[in-house]
DNA sequence: CGTCTTTTTGAATACTGTCAATTTAAGTGG
DNA sequence: CCACTTAAATTGACAGTATTCAAAAAGACG
């Protein structure tokens, strides 16, 4: 595995809006119980990435951005569901995927704080996956119609979600990389170090953790099954890499879980 | 494996612009031998996909979008150029990927006349692959902030871009469900009953055609090893699914081909 | 015509998947 | 609170598939 890739592989988390620590209650207008300006909530500036001026903030109080919340096990939207939001999520953690016709799921990606789902919707005006809470959950949503409307009045907008869209791009691109050419360890030590980055940078323990998803849920997700997922996490934690108790991970050799990565070039 | 999902990576062509004869010389105007009114262009209407109205179109015009030739071998964009043109094929075929530091190469994406390539550099500004061509090719070089600026003053053109880049997203997807769980034959069958089908969007022979990609190429974009996809071809004309003849490829038997891709239901 | 590349095929190996059993944790209801 | 049920995770044994290594055949190109 090439420096280059691995790079590619932990700067490229989903979407990202940064940090976001969840908003308190007073940042809420008493009028409107769901609904929050997005100057006064805690993810202004940290809101749609990397450099949005302050005058697009201003814009996006415009739209008014509903707030919900999603339960554990609850489904956001489901494939096929008219595409009308994109969803900020602001807490909790999501995963999306779809349902094959033999009732397995194929998981095509999970989300945390500060990242957005649902820009696959935009192709074909419908969503082309689900996304289920895996644990209790607050989301932005953010209608699509208003952020193209925003859009065409300033270029700046644009750029943003244009941006967006291509990193989802580049996301898959990486995933994809990972799953035509790595071996189980090689894919596990990829998915943990991107958690841990994606965790690192908005404020939580790099290495530390707990995992809101299942083995099943990691195992689709990079194209291995279940137990192959258990018996690496159990290689990792003999080369004492990981300290592993069921979903809580903590990596004890950042180092050479890298270098797990690099060690493809045989 | 679902027809859902067969569905999904058939109906999920690269990028798609319909298909597109070769313009002929005199579209060309004396003055710009290098450019063409889009106007005039054969890719008229067919360009920039699905539902571009005539303004869109004569605005286009305003681009003078550049033509190109690229020879067998050449290189369009190199992974890290600075991002400035989105390049429609308006023949031949490209391949798209990035080498691996240790020098081998990871294949991302096929392109023939009439799809779009290059968005991934929206992200970062600079292309987060190669493009190569396989063949003698001509293309269009769209410059992307041009396209930008008539976004921001239509709305229908938006969207039109937002939907490719979109599409782009949907396009990995698929790729990445078959890279995660398919096998060899359902990998191999995948690929080629999507070619065919943009082959036969394109006005091409779905049955017939001829691979200008090589078995290593091939395997890199699926996932596998050279051998292996020779193997593979060796076992689908023993099932009398294909004649194969090195890189030239007669579908003898299409509905076996798709059933060798819903038989992983077991 | 010879060299180099691509493709095909064979044999042995390595890895992941499959099947099955066990352990642990988390609920559920008496 | 405990027995019972259910779901998640771990581990072992074995099977199946793709990879690796190697060699030969077939074109492509100068």
């Amino acid at each position: 595995m090439s420096l280059a890739m691995s790079l590619a592989i932990l700067d490229t988390p989903a979407v990202a809006l940064r940090f976001v620590p969840p908003p308190s209650a007073h940042a809420r207008t008493p009028v409107a119980p769901l609904k929050t300006l997005c100057s006064a909530c805690h993810l202004r500036e940290l809101c749609l990435p990397c450099g949005m001026a302050g005058s697009d903030v201003e814009r996006l109080d415009g739209l008014m951005f509903a707030q919900r919340r999603v339960k554990a096990g609850d489904t956001l939207y489901r494939e096929g569901d008219r595409f009308e939001f994109i969803y900020a999520v602001r807490g909790g953690t999501f995963k999306t995927g779809l349902e094959l016709a033999d009732g397995r799921e194929q998981v095509s990606g999970f989300y945390i704080g500060g990242e957005l789902m649902g820009l696959d919707g935009v192709a074909q005006g419908k969503h082309a996956s689900s996304a289920t809470a895996l644990e209790d959950a607050q989301i932005c949503a953010i209608p699509y119609a208003h952020l193209v409307q925003l859009s065409a009045a300033n270029a700046g907008m644009q750029h943003i979600v244009s941006r967006l869209m291509s990193r989802e791009i580049v996301r898959e691109h990486s995933l994809m990389m990972l799953l035509g050419s790595m071996s189980a360890e090689e894919r596990l030590a990829a998915f943990l170090l991107n958690f841990s980055q994606r965790l690192k940078a908005r404020g939580y323990s790099a290495g530390e953790f707990h995992l809101r998803m299942s083995r099943a849920e990691i195992g689709s997700y990079l194209g291995l099954k279940l137990e192959t997922v258990s018996r690496t996490f159990s290689a990792f934690q003999q080369q004492r890499l990981l300290e592993v108790d069921k979903r809580h991970i903590r990596i004890t050799d950042m180092g050479g879980l890298s270098r797990a990565l690099e060690s493809r070039m045989h």
